[in-house]
RNA sequence: GGAGGGGUACCAAAGCGGUCAAAUGGGGCGGGCUGUAAACCCGUUGACUUCGGUCUUCGAAGGUUCGAAUCCUUCCCCCUCCA
């Protein structure tokens, strides 16, 4: 049985909401379409808080549709104050210009470029919004939009409702985006907008602007936004973000992200971020449920990193977690025979390594019994690592179970 | 413009002249249990230290005092009520 994009996106609880789904349902499963999603490219590069949007533009591919990827280049200048509690800072044209590099490559991993028919499109808008006539614009878009309305979208209401300052140039935002799928509507028959359920205000803007100035029907259909089991958001861990780039996340510690999943999620995630068959998961569904990490951390490192990566990743992790050793995917540190001398204290080695920020830490993390130097627990701040420490040249040395670097003498 | 209330560590919140590097809760980190999960239990949570202490921190700047997060002055910012 062949499925619909739409019952597909569902099934993968990619679903929040339509403006008319069964319209939609009906137009896709005749015809191929283009559709686009919109990026902000406020950093430096996009990280899981983005994958879901990522993945909707796969799926587009997958069922012969064409995924239009628009890099804010030019409302990344203006700042969107949905879901935001304060104006954000602005970004100068040159910044801007270097994350929209670095994020482009990170589509050029996840989307298909071979087929012809499916290879996206990539548009900034900064292109049409960059030259925009004031006048003129008002004249031809700002007439479509009360300030009635502009006012009780949720944007811009909770910013009024708590008294935080909107600006004018935030409060236009919504007529930026929705301007933008008006542009991309007629320029590249862009009938879809796809985004998070904080963008239903935004997208529903631009589908109605569609209809209004040029009589046209176009849709938009947005996610939910994915709340862990633990009630976190997802992404966010207490080191950072979680990267799409290895030169701000390594493969390893991507695919650490994805292997300590909470249990309850699992599954989600497999039908989230995989390409997994949706029977096939099923399927997969009563395996033992480390299995079912592993096997996520695999499809969704080799998704990004590639398979290569992914394999490195779970040798890594077999060694350093049951093997007792180590691999060769862990940070390493080049130190030279004579940075050693007659021996380093093993607190400054500590820092060295970057484990933890301050001797403080490092003498607390050893009175709770929390460094390891080659799996074998330090209990003296005063210990001093030596030559002898070291097997075939290298030291693991580690604070808590998952964090490990290696220290490598070279000469 | 008038009347009050407040700004304390990552967050929330106590302290209101010395015993305060600052209660308590959350979060974080580590340990235990386990499965690199959840829940639970324990420890820890400013920096440096020769482990005796030393230094920096309670919105900002000054002042009073032997001694200030705590008292005074000025300034900045937030909230509530009235106009």
């Amino acid at each position: 049985m062949k499925n619909s994009f739409i019952a597909e996106f569902k099934e993968r609880e990619y679903f929040n909401q339509c403006t008319n789904s069964e319209e939609l349902d009906n137009l896709m499963n005749n015809k191929k379409i283009n559709a686009y999603i919109g990026f902000d490219c406020t950093a430096q590069s996009l990280h899981v808080g983005s994958l879901l949007q990522i993945m909707c533009l796969r799926m587009l591919q997958k069922f012969g549709h064409k995924p239009i990827v628009l890099l804010g280049g030019g409302t990344t200048m203006i700042g969107d104050p949905s879901g935001k509690e304060e104006t954000r800072k602005i970004l100068s044209t040159k910044e801007i210009d270097k994350n929209i590099r670095n994020i482009k490559k990170v589509f050029q991993i996840f989307l298909n470029t071979k087929n012809t028919k499916t290879k996206p499109i990539y548009v900034n808008n900064y292109k049409w919004l960059g030259k925009l006539n004031y006048i003129k614009f008002l004249r031809e878009i700002g007439k479509h939009f009360t300030i009635n309305k502009m006012l009780s979208f949720d944007s811009v209401k909770l910013r009024l409702e708590r008294e935080q300052s909107l600006s004018y140039m935030e409060f236009n935002y919504m007529i930026l985006q929705a301007y933008d799928f008006l542009e991309l509507n007629k320029k590249n028959n862009c009938i879809v907008q796809i985004g998070g359920s904080d963008q239903w205000g935004n997208i529903v803007n631009g589908v109605e602007l569609i209809k209004r100035s040029s009589s046209k029907q176009a849709y938009g259909l947005t996610t939910p936004l994915i709340t862990l089991a633990s009630g976190t958001k997802m992404g966010k861990t207490e080191k950072g973000a979680v990267w799409l780039d290895k030169k701000l996340l390594s493969p390893y510690d991507y695919w650490q992200f994805w292997r300590n999943t909470d249990d309850r999620d699992v599954v989600k995630f497999l039908k989230m971020f995989t390409d997994k068959e949706i029977s096939e998961i099923e399927s997969l569904r009563n395996r033992n449920i480390n299995e079912l990490k592993i096997l996520l951390a695999n499809e969704t490192t080799s998704m990004l990193h590639g398979k290569v990566a992914a394999k490195k990743a779970e040798e890594t992790a077999k060694k350093t977690f049951s093997g007792g050793s180590y691999g060769d995917d862990l940070p390493v540190i080049n130190l030279k025979k004579n940075d050693l001398g007659s021996g380093i204290n093993i607190i400054d080695i500590v820092i060295k390594s970057k484990l933890l920020k301050s001797k403080n830490e490092v003498r607390r993390a050893i009175k709770n019994l929390g460094v390891k130097v080659n799996n074998i627990t330090i209990d003296e701040a005063s210990l001093s690592i030596t030559i002898n420490d070291f097997k075939e040249n290298i030291l693991k040395l580690s604070h808590g179970k998952k964090n490990h670097v290696l220290f490598k003498i070279i000469n």
